[in-house]
DNA sequence: TGCAAATAAGTTGTGCGCAAACTATTTGCG
DNA sequence: CGCAAATAGTTTGCGCACAACTTATTTGCA
């Protein structure tokens, strides 16, 4: 016997993360950036100056996705990419003025677009946890 | 201050469901469908003889990204799409032999990919229940 | 009744997300 | 030392996801 659809986890939580990514849109539209964009610049925020390989890896995504975000942002001029001279395979990705800039006006938007949903922070806090436990399970299964 | 990405709602959210999605792959491969023609197939196994419409609503996903991959279905001898002779502007998508029979084999993956997670099925369930709370809520403000 | 507004579906263009394949370096081991 | 294996990044191809626009049909109201 099937199932309704929002009866499933799985479903669920797809559905809300295309949410999340529309409700993004216009915040950041006013910063001409796409959410993935967004996540790029984030993790930059906290660690700057990183390989294309670091960046894969504290953002959960593959290289190949990540090669045309990160030529985006360069042509948007809010990074660099350098050869690295101690081992030239790899590029190093660091902000320019405009990147670093860029955090003091856009680094708030989740928390804008959080208020906005009207959940509590205990809520939301409870679904960061789920959601970090079941990617964290499923790259553990991934492995093996 | 920027916080690490992971400290982040919807970066979890995001990424836990990226992880989902890859973690379906292999799964899915066995039956020629990707996770969004399995959801519409999940929904059409629950509700039979649709407009485009109605499964654009039970499946939030916008009828433009909905057409192509009803198309692809189609292709695939799983569901036929008719014209409604009531309004002809409607199409009335309709499982075949072939769409109805894969049910049995395929309806359960999600319960084999969840037993994998081994998390209980407790926070399972919460996880459910907070993605579709912000996913209700996001959709709400959007509204508005 | 006529016709503007609403509705249903499809088309186009852009940006992911990722597997698979490729290029260019570096590593490490026989 | 030499060279195969590993590693870093890029390219290609495909399928979403969606905004903006288009086409065709139906609705509703002046």
């Amino acid at each position: 016997m099937a199932q309704n659809l929002s009866d499933n986890v799985c479903f669920t939580l797809y559905s809300a993360t295309n949410a999340l990514v529309r409700a993004f849109r216009p915040l950041l539209d006013a910063y001409d950036l796409t959410y993935p964009q967004y996540i790029v610049m984030h993790s930059l925020w906290y660690k700057n100056q990183v390989s294309l390989k670091a960046l894969a890896q504290d953002t959960y995504l593959d290289s190949s996705t990540l090669t045309p975000i990160v030529k985006r942002l360069e042509a948007k001029g809010l990074l660099t990419r350098k050869i690295s001279p101690e081992d030239e395979r790899k590029k190093i990705i660091s902000l320019t003025e405009k990147g670093v800039r860029l955090q003091q006006d856009a680094a708030e938007l989740t928390a804008t677009l959080m208020a906005r949903s009207s959940m509590s922070l205990e809520r939301l806090e409870q679904l960061r946890l789920l959601s970090l436990e079941l990617r964290t399970e499923l790259a553990k299964a991934e492995a093996s």
